[in-house]
RNA sequence: GGCGGUAUCGUCUAGGGGACUAGGACACGGCCCUCUCAAGGCUGGAACACGGGUUCGAAUCCCGUUACCGCUACCA
């Protein structure tokens, strides 16, 4: 038979924002769409009108979007589907697949009470299935309210699972579950089944939480004729402490990662590789790569622990590994947000843009980061740190002193560049007595400059902040070493 | 409770009967590089949950135990 194109599908509930656990069956449903040529459609599951939230909907879209995994065809609204999902109840009601149930939620409570205290499990005794054609059409004539119960035959469902292999369920342990409720909406199973029957999904791959769902809804598929698709079962992303991941872990939703500097390159990467492993220890891989090597095979059985560690790490060599010119698309914004610069002022100057990113991209983490380093470059006056002032300035005469003798070597110097730099500032090392240390030049220097500690290299620091610059924030240093220490 | 799922370093994982004195990565420690910090290189400690089988041989296969997770609604 030819080759169906396989459709896939990810169906959140829009109850909150796009979690990361979300966005990793996301992406792997997005992968196998991708990698086998198929479709990957999305739809939101609003049924439950009282946890359902537009924003929460706008969310999932957002973050999707962010993340680049843009979804085919319409998006699909299960509340929209209502009366399809009734209609096919009712064919099973036709074709005695499903019965008509008149115990009422008060009566089933009572009895699933009852049972606890006297420590049995609660399970539907399929009373109104025992009920003759005359009572239940006299009921259905009054008007007396009822549901739809899925009658579950005999046997065992069972299917081969993409990620666990073989499971099967003994039928006996299933309940005939209510498909419609009272006022004719569809209970989650039959809607899901209902929808996945109408958007010819080929391959259902979503939370392990979901496994005990799966007979019933293979039950119901059969019992609607159709075709199974195949199912894979993605094991579960729990926080640090092992637990199922929740708001008490900090960041969860993928807006969260975004607003911490995170690339979406790097937060795709990180959650494919909770989950999954594309062997021969692959780490660190674009989405296009991702595609190529994506294989179910890889996919994992376990619980994967959200390490938010090995996120920020991955999220650096994402960040090594970027363009500057497509760094500056995300890091533009976020200046201009500071208040360090507008966008104009960096294209109007895009090659020195370009090369400050280039040198601050390596030793940063997160976009923030980057923000955060590239202060002194951009802003007129710096802040200094007092650690860093305290230790590299401790001798506050001697360091104003210093600095004066290096201002007099840049400001001697005919060219702006590396190299001169160096040799007039290690030929100073070596007439102040420092030897081979230039160190002890560079750190206060260093200091004068940025305000800072640490930064790159410090004739990287001199060019990107241009000779007038450079020797005003020595000349503002030496000033401040006149005052008092801080 | 019932049913189902899972079990390799602290964490993510490689491993699919002999190549395992169990490999890589994050994190942690040390060293190198070096003007600081990163990055990079080298290096150290660190794991097959337990008990039975099967087999000449088991991290790998089977069973049991334990632990953890999920489901068990007229929620999704």
């Amino acid at each position: 038979m030819a080759a169906t194109v396989p459709r896939l599908r990810f169906a959140p509930s829009p109850t909150g924002y796009l979690h990361v656990g979300g966005a990793r069956t996301a992406l792997f449903n997005w992968l196998y769409a991708k990698k086998f040529g198929g479709q990957f459609l999305l739809r939101i599951e609003d049924t439950d009108k009282a946890r359902s939230t537009d924003e929460s909907t706008r969310a999932i879209f957002e973050g999707l979007t962010w993340l680049g995994l843009h979804w085919d065809e319409d998006v699909v609204y299960q509340g929209a589907n209502v009366e399809r999902n009734r209609d096919d109840a009712y064919r099973m009601l036709a074709n005695d697949t499903a019965y008509r149930c008149f115990c009422t939620q008060a009566e089933l409570a009572e009895r699933r009470a009852a049972a606890e205290a006297r420590g049995e499990s609660f399970r539907y005794d399929r009373r109104c299935d025992r009920l003759d054609r005359a009572e239940i059409d006299r009921r259905v004539a009054d008007g007396v309210p009822f549901t739809l119960r899925f009658r579950v035959p005999e046997g065992s469902t069972s299917w081969d699972d993409l990620v666990h292999g073989e499971i099967a369920f003994p039928n006996k342990d299933i309940e005939d579950f209510i498909i419609l409720r009272t006022d004719g909406t569809p209970i989650y199973n039959m809607a899901v089944v209902s929808d996945d029957i109408f958007m010819r999904i080929t391959l259902v791959m979503r939370g392990d939480d979901h496994i005990s769902n799966t007979p019933k809804q293979i039950l119901l598929y059969r019992a609607l004729g159709a075709e199974l698709p195949t199912f894979a079962h993605l094991p579960m992303i729990h926080g640090l402490d092992g637990k199922k991941l929740s708001k008490r872990h900090g960041a969860t939703a993928v807006g969260d990662y975004q607003h911490l500097g995170i690339l979406p390159g790097a937060m795709l990467n990180f959650l494919a590789l909770l989950g999954w492993s594309p062997g021969h220890d692959i780490e660190v891989m674009t989405l296009a790569r991702m595609v190529e090597l994506f294989d179910t095979e890889g996919l994992q059985k376990k619980a994967a622990i959200f390490d938010p560690k090995k996120l920020e790490w991955m999220n650096g060599q994402h960040l090594s590994l970027m363009p500057a010119a497509e760094l500056a698309t995300i890091v533009t914004p976020a200046l201009e947000a500071a208040g360090l610069a507008t966008a104009a002022d960096l294209a109007a100057r895009r090659d020195w843009y370009l090369a400050l990113l280039e040198l601050l991209k390596v030793r940063a983490r997160t976009t923030d980061d980057i923000v955060r380093q590239a202060a002194p470059y951009l802003a007129d006056a710096i802040t200094y740190d007092a650690e860093a002032e305290a230790k590299q300035w401790k001798d506050r005469p001697g360091t104003a002193k210093l600095l004066g003798e290096v201002r007099r070597a840049l400001a001697s110097l005919g060219a702006w560049e590396p190299a001169a730099m160096e040799e007039a500032l290690r030929s100073l090392a070596e007439r102040m007595g420092f030897g081979d240390k230039a160190g002890k030049i560079f750190q206060p220097l260093r200091v004068a400059l940025t305000g800072l500690g640490v930064s790159p290299g410090i004739f990287d620091v001199l060019v990107m902040l241009g000779r007038d610059r450079a020797l005003g924030r020595i000349d503002s240093a030496v000033r401040r070493l006149a005052g008092p220490a801080v």
